[in-house]
RNA sequence: GCUGGGUUCGUAUAACGGUUAGUACUCAAGAUUCUCAAUCUUGCAAUAUGGGUUCGAUUCCCGUACCCAGUACCA
């Protein structure tokens, strides 16, 4: 039994979406399901695209969502150059390959199996203008390929001659004329395909001396001992000509197993996810934020505070199911359980809402102190910037906590505890408890309408006087049992004494319970801002 | 246009010829609470369509519609 080897072969243009890192992931997952490699390999061959910036992004990317590659980039991330023992497949970029490509496309036309091709680009844009112009479709067949300018049609002196002193040609695949190709795709099952609807694909460039995507890939896969190819779908319709050249070749023993992941596609409407409906409908398509080179921003997950998580687990189940109704799965869970046969054939609708859900899920199943750690720059951030608080005033703060100590990470460590089942982000943490760590200046015009009578605040006053000198121990509880307890032999309206209160503790008329508030921001902090409400 | 792929609640999906077509997200209502959120309960909502095959089709076959991809010296 072979060991198995799959490859995830992005080509650096751009930025990684998501769609790419689920392809990604489905194909690590079938490698560490298998006990085998995933190995990573850069397909650059179009010197024209290249983007700066891209490969270290995608390894990076990866790296984040915890798609480790055990080929193809070394422990610091870096691409890896040449080959060595761990490496004997190396190099893994395609540009640095590119002497490897030339004899396997000479191989193929000395076996008859490609030719040499002599028409210029111009040449090729005129007769596809001519075809549509008389409403048909030009293609580079066995009917065209006759009278075109080729090592087929042209004398042997003369494709000598043009061989020698053009940099101009190309090497086409000859695609036999009306030969079905019966193929087998893990997902897909059996396909068949008439090579007649076929064209003479390009395979090599002389002008940059370099293959198309389609030898490159063909070459690598065999030198790479790839055992399966786990791809987007849009590769299915050159399936055929990829099983035509490793039987050219004479490769079909060791020919991988295909499998065509369907595309994500777009919340709504038609069509497949760009990075368009992520700016339009405010949800990432990037798992990291990107800057193009004209300099424009793109969100990430990471840095809209998913968790990876969270974004793994969502991009797992969105084309693939357990079979069962689990949802919540770590990276091991999915190595475990993945299949390639209960991978959905249909393209899969993104759903932003869902995604949000999953990194509710995982924030909470995060501990305390691990999400006090992630809240802390955050909360000093906003206590230093924006607020207008100047930082570390502890004299506003429960308990009087001073920034940096001990006593603070244990105090923000209690706030998560209590807040962490209403949020869905860590940076949500301090829209929602932002008053543990500051006394309200301004108060909810609307519920200060509402709420904010003599006849409610004086009750609310007799309350909290009798709650401050009544000597309790400073609990939750305590503090609950005595305000209600009072507000109710009393028979005072709760709601309205209550959320006057709120009011006073915390500018508004919803959030948190108030004892939580009471027990965590202290008896003198609570006077204060009582003081400070009724002095305005 | 041609070639290939696809089609179950709004979305993701389950049901490998026999179910009141299940689950999750979203949404709505109720319960709970001092409010909001959370939580719990309930509810809304689907087999694209027309023919076969079969005792019986979401499931198998064919047609139609619609969607997607490819149709480059891009990947």
């Amino acid at each position: 039994m072979k060991k198995t080897r799959v490859r995830f072969a992005p080509s650096p243009t751009g930025p990684l979406h998501m769609g790419g890192v689920r392809t990604a992931l489905y194909n690590y997952l079938y490698a560490k399901q298998n006990g085998g490699d995933f190995i990573i390999r850069i397909e650059d061959t179009d010197s024209h695209r290249f983007v700066p910036g891209a490969e270290q992004y995608i390894i990076e990317a990866l790296r984040w969502c915890g798609i480790i590659p055990d080929e193809g980039v070394d422990e610091n991330g870096k691409v890896v150059e040449t080959a060595s023992e761990r490496h004997p497949h190396a190099p893994y970029r395609q540009s640095q390959r590119r002497g490897i490509y030339r004899q396997y496309a000479e191989q193929l036309v000395k076996a008859g199996q490609a030719y040499y091709a002599f028409d210029s680009s111009e040449e090729l844009d005129a007769r596809r203008a001519e075809a549509e112009a008389a409403g048909k479709t030009f293609i580079y067949n066995y009917e065209t390929r006759r009278s075109l300018r080729n090592s087929l049609t042209l004398p042997p002196e003369e494709v000598d001659r043009l061989l020698r002193e053009s940099t101009d040609w190309t090497v086409r695949f000859k695609m036999p004329e009306n030969t079905v190709v019966p193929m087998d795709d893990l997902i897909r099952g059996h396909i068949e395909v008439n090579t007649s609807t076929l064209d003479d694909k390009v395979l090599w460039k002389r002008a940059d001396e370099l293959p198309t995507y389609h030898l490159a890939n063909i070459v690598d896969d065999h030198l790479m001992e790839i055992t399966e190819v786990i791809r987007g779908e849009e590769w299915l319709p050159s399936l055929p000509l990829h099983y035509l050249l490793y039987k050219a070749f004479g490769w079909e023993d060791t020919m991988p197993r295909f499998a065509h992941l369907s595309l994500l596609l777009k919340p709504v409407g038609n069509g497949k996810l760009s990075k368009r409906d992520g700016d339009k409908m405010g949800f990432p398509v990037f798992p990291l934020e990107w800057t193009n080179p004209e300099g424009e921003k793109s969100h990430g997950y990471r840095e809209d505070g998913y968790f990876p998580e969270a974004f793994v687990n969502m991009l797992a189940l969105l084309g693939w199911n357990p079979g069962d109704d689990r949802e919540i799965f770590s990276m091991e869970d999915l190595i475990k359980a993945f299949s390639m046969d209960k991978v959905q054939k249909a393209g899969a609708k993104f759903n932003p809402d869902k995604a949000k859900w999953f990194n509710k899920e995982y924030l909470r199943l995060k501990s305390d102190a691990e999400l006090a750690e992630l809240f802390l720059p955050v909360l000093l951030d906003k206590l230093a910037s924006g607020s207008g608080v100047p930082a570390g005033t502890p004299k506003s703060w429960g308990n009087g906590v001073p920034v940096g100590t001990p006593e603070l990470m244990e105090y923000v460590t209690n706030v998560v505890g209590l807040i962490k089942e209403r949020a869905t982000f860590v940076q949500d943490f301090w829209d929602i408890a932002w008053y543990l760590f500051k006394a309200p200046e301004t108060f909810n015009e609307k519920d200060m309408a509402k709420f904010w009578k003599e006849e409610n605040y004086s009750l609310m006053k007799k309350a909290v006087d009798n709650l401050l000198e009544s000597g309790i121990e400073w609990t939750r509880e305590a503090i609950e049992t005595n305000l209600v307890d009072y507000i109710k032999s009393n028979e005072w309206p709760m709601g309205k004494v209550m959320n006057c209160l709120r009011l006073a503790l915390s500018g508004s008329a919803s959030g948190l319970g108030i004892a939580d508030i009471l027990s965590f921001i202290g008896k003198e902090e609570c006077r204060s801002r009582i003081d400070y409400i009724f002095s305005l």
